[in-house]
DNA sequence: CCTTGACCTTCCCATGATGGGAAGCCCCAT
DNA sequence: ATGGGGCTTCCCATCATGGGAAGGTCAAGG
């Protein structure tokens, strides 16, 4: 595929409304229009930059309409560059406790070791941290 | 469930092979040892630091192992550290893209927009990168 | 003209970790 | 003993993707 989008994906794509059904030649194979090109280019690129297939629902709106207000494409990025800090800031807590918790441990040849003793540990009473609702339930 | 983890991923667990099979009372129902709970709250926490489940099955054994080596602890740990770091920098790189292209969108109602712009771009041409292959297919 | 191989199509299944919901038991308190 | 709130199993859905089977199609070479 000249897109970089697979054909599974193509078809995937088009079950899920995402896109619209991609003309076929007379033998039922798909017929790539320039235009066809470009949009699944398109989708690749923002699929790369961490868009959920969803939400580039909006983004070929946008890109398809001509009068549209680029404010309203800037938030959409807006929300997803959010959205990755948020990933980035869960990812970062968990490798900084896990650092820290490995450079307690002496990596040697005994068993004692910090990494399993916090693991075993109830978390829920370890740290109050905030609350995000009245956690009895769970 | 005092573990932390819900009665379905008990079930989850218990039919991949993570967990052995928790004992049964006479009519069905799991009977939970406070070893099993202890069990329960380490799989949890290391679902919590990133682990994905089919490692946890090794954090696990080493556990059970009172004559393991804390280095062989250490190694799994700094493994995870370094994956999700990779993770991180993909997420970071992603984000840092798109914070370039939303700073150079004017976000008016004007319908210019460099952020689609961007994404109609066949990246391919764009970005030379490393070669992971032969990248003649696909 | 017919075969062969490469490519396309659809359909079904799997991934990883989790939740939802239905149908059906079971247990305890009233 | 009855009702409500456990628990159980089984099936389906998620999200984006790939694998593979079965079958149609196309172009090139004999």
């Amino acid at each position: 595929m000249a897109s970089g989008v697979s054909a599974k994906m193509i078809r995937y794509y088009e079950e899920t409304g995402l896109i619209p059904q991609i003309k076929r030649s007379s033998s039922g194979y798909r017929v790539y229009s320039d235009r066809d090109v470009q949009m699944l280019r398109f989708v690749r690129r923002a699929r790369d930059l961490g868009f959920p297939v969803e939400e580039i629902g909006g983004l070929l709106a946008l890109w398809r309409d001509k009068s549209r207000h680029s404010s309203d494409v800037k938030q959409l990025a807006t929300e997803r560059i959010a959205e990755l800090q948020r990933k980035i800031r869960a990812l970062e807590e968990m490798a900084s406790t896990l650092q820290t918790l490995a450079n307690s441990c002496s990596g040697d040849s005994r068993p004692e070791c910090p990494i399993l003793a916090d693991l075993e540990k109830d978390e829920r009473l370890a740290k109050p941290r905030h609350r995000p609702e009245p956690t009895a339930a769970r």
